[in-house]
DNA sequence: ATTATCTATAGATCTATAGATAATGC
DNA sequence: ATTATCTATAGATCTATAGATAATGC
C-alpha cells in the first residue's frame, strides 16, 4: 500500500532506531535485513526504497547510536555540561549499562566491530571519540589543558574497556569489581 | 590421501593457529570454514574430522589466542614475571600491537565478539582475565593487596580499551595520543 | 581395514531485485 | 501518475555431509 511522505520518514527513523539497538546487541554482522525489518513491523521488500545497501543502514544506525546518549540525557532534562565526572561514571560504568548494550555506548558495544569497518563508520566514530574526550576534559581537574585532556583520555579508555570486560566476565563478582574499580578512577578525575 | 597420526595433529594445530589469527583480524563471524581451511593449505571437506562444528574451532582458537601472548614471550626468552608494568605497557600499548590485531591480545581484538558469545568462550576469557589481573597486580605498587589489585584492574581496562579506541581512530595523531597517554598511566603503577 | 583428505553438493540463510497492490498527491 | 510497501524469488555464500581416493598401521 502507498504511504505519505511523513509516514515514510517515520518508517525510516523506526528502521534506523531498531537497527541501532539490535546492532549494538548482536554486532554489526549479527542480524539480517529481513529480521530487522520484521522487528520494525515491516517486510524486507521495502528496505531498498530507504537504503541503497545494508551498509548504508549500518552507517546511519551507528550515527544514531552515537547521538542516543545525548538524546537520552535531553529526554531526562539533564544538562550534560553540568554533569561531573562522577555523574558520568555513575551512568556509564553501571550494571544497567553493562546489561543493556542495545541502549548504551557504541564504544563499549561495538569497539572491535567498528575497528574492522570501513572509513565511513570509523570517521563517524572518530568524531564521537573527539567529542567524548572534549566533554570529559572540561570536567577534569588539572594544572593545564594538556593534563585535563590526558585525564579525559585515560578515563574514557578505562570506561569503555571496563564495561567491555565486565560484559565478558562470567564471574559476576569479578564483573562487579571491575565496574566499581573503574567508577572510582573516573570519579577521581573531577575538579 | 591418508596421513599419519602425527601429521593429523600438526594439521589440527595449523588450522587452530590460522583461525586464531584470522578470527582476531576479522571477528568471530568474519571468516568462513572454507576460507580458513584454504589459508591453512587444506580443503573444506576435511574440517569435520577435526572439529564437531565451527563453534568448536572458534573455542579452540580463542583459547590459543589467550595462550599466544605467553608463547611469544617464551619464544623470545622473556620471563613474564620479571617484566615491569612499564615493560608490559611498551609491548601492549604499542603501534605494532594496534596495527597487528591478529597477533595480539583477544581482549583488544575481540571484546565485543566474546561478550556476545556463549558460556564456553566467555569462561575461557574470564579465566584469561583473572590471570591478567593477577600478573599485573604483582607488578603494581600499593600499601596492600587490594590497592595493587585495583591498580591492575584499572591499568588492564585502560590498556584493552585504549588499544581498541586507537584502532578505531582514523585520526592518526589522536590514535598515537591515546596510546601514549595510556602507556604513561600503565607505567605509573609500577612499584 | 582404517582413516585423513579430497571433490562435489545438499540445505539453510542472506542481500538485493522484480512485479503486484493500494494509497497519496498533483 | 507516482510511490511506499507487500509477496516472491534469483543468486551468492556458508555450514555440514556424502562418497571417492590414497596412504597408514595392525
Amino acid at each position: 500500500m502507498g504511504r505519505s511522505q511523513l509516514e515514510k520518514q517515520k518508517t525510516h527513523e523506526k528502521i534506523v532506531e531498531t537497527a541501532s539497538k539490535r546492532l549494538r546487541e548482536e554486532g554489526l554482522d549479527g542480524i539480517g535485513v529481513a529480521d530487522l525489518m520484521k522487528e520494525a513491523g515491516l517486510t524486507v521488500g521495502g528496505f531498498y526504497k530507504h537504503f541503497a545497501s545494508r551498509d548504508d543502514l549500518v552507517a546511519e544506525a551507528i550515527q544514531s547510536a552515537f547521538d542516543s546518549w545525548g538524546r537520552k540525557l535531553e529526554a531526562e532534562g539533564v544538562n550534560p555540561a553540568k554533569m561531573t565526572a562522577a555523574d558520568v561514571a555513575d551512568r556509564y560504568v553501571s550494571v544497567y549499562h553493562r546489561d543493556n548494550p542495545g541502549e548504551g555506548c557504541p564504544f563499549a558495544a561495538l569497539t572491535s566491530d567498528i575497528s574492522r569497518s570501513g572509513e565511513k563508520a570509523r570517521a563517524i566514530a572518530t568524531d564521537g571519540l573527539k567529542r567524548n574526550f572534549g566533554a570529559l576534559a572540561s570536567k577534569a581537574a588539572g594544572a593545564d589543558e594538556g593534563e585535563r585532556r590526558r585525564k579525559a583520555i585515560m578515563a574514557f579508555a578505562m570506561m569503555a574497556g571496563g564495561v567491555g570486560l565486565a560484559r565478558i566476565s562470567s564471574d559476576e563478582a569479578m564483573s562487579a569489581e571491575i565496574l566499581e574499580t573503574v567508577r572510582g578512577f573516573v570519579a577521581s578525575i573531577d575538579q
